[in-house]
DNA sequence: GACGATACAACGACAGGCAAAGGAGGTGGA
DNA sequence: TCCACCTCCTTTGCCTGTCGTTGTATCGTC
């Protein structure tokens, strides 16, 4: 069973958290399971990773936080949610070039299986 | 200008070198040339990054050295020389699938540009 | 003999990922 | 009622790969 190893998504955890967050505010349970199902199951993202970019990316000013209170029928529970800046936008477009250019990179030092 | 970050490329540092050395042994300082040329530029390995892969790797027993003294005509210098091993090639392999499966799994988070 | 290119190595700092652990509220079933 | 399990978040501290800095030495050539 092939892995993803934490190296090679190192510094991209924080671009598919920006990416949700495109789709409107959410948390970080939210978060972490609309990873897990957009990768079709091939990427659980650690739960420590996951906070711990949290609070890198609102010091850097990409993410901003707010918290909001159970709903009045008492469905749900008190939530930290996390909304998406401007800079944050930028960040992350910034991201996708330089993935673009990478994925050029590392696939002249890769064969591919079978040849 | 976008650059290649460090983040994204950790990991397959070692993936690259592994590569070069399938088309027979070689040293530091022309496989650092090689990485810069196949990758059209874009990407130079830092001295400490290549040799510290060295070090590791060897460790690991993914490659073996040897000294070569300088040709008997004088030219060249004295050098250490790095071969691939079994181990090492397997290493490789898997590395590449990897990066297959790691590939299809970031592009599920990746806008292309002008999108 | 000065200068740039070649060739290697030790050291320490740093950042991101993660294991381990803890804790509290919610839900559903026996 | 009680228990298991899910939801939801946080702290601490370690590990690993990268890289800035610095140092050393040889080679070619002008």
């Amino acid at each position: 069973m092939v892995e993803i190893s934490s190296d090679v998504i190192r510094g991209y955890n924080d671009t598919m958290i920006l990416f949700i967050l495109q789709n409107g505010p959410s948390y970080g349970y939210e978060i972490s399971k609309q990873i897990r199902q957009r990768s079709d199951g091939k990427y659980v993202i650690k739960e420590t990773t996951l906070y711990s970019a949290f609070t890198r990316m609102e010091k850097n000013g990409y993410i901003e936080s707010f918290t909001a209170e159970p709903a009045a029928d008492g469905s749900g529970k008190r939530r930290t949610y996390y909304r998406i800046t401007g800079q944050g936008q930028q960040y992350y477009r910034e991201k996708c070039e330089e993935w673009l250019l990478t994925k050029e990179v590392v696939e002249q030092f890769i064969s591919k299986a079978g040849a």
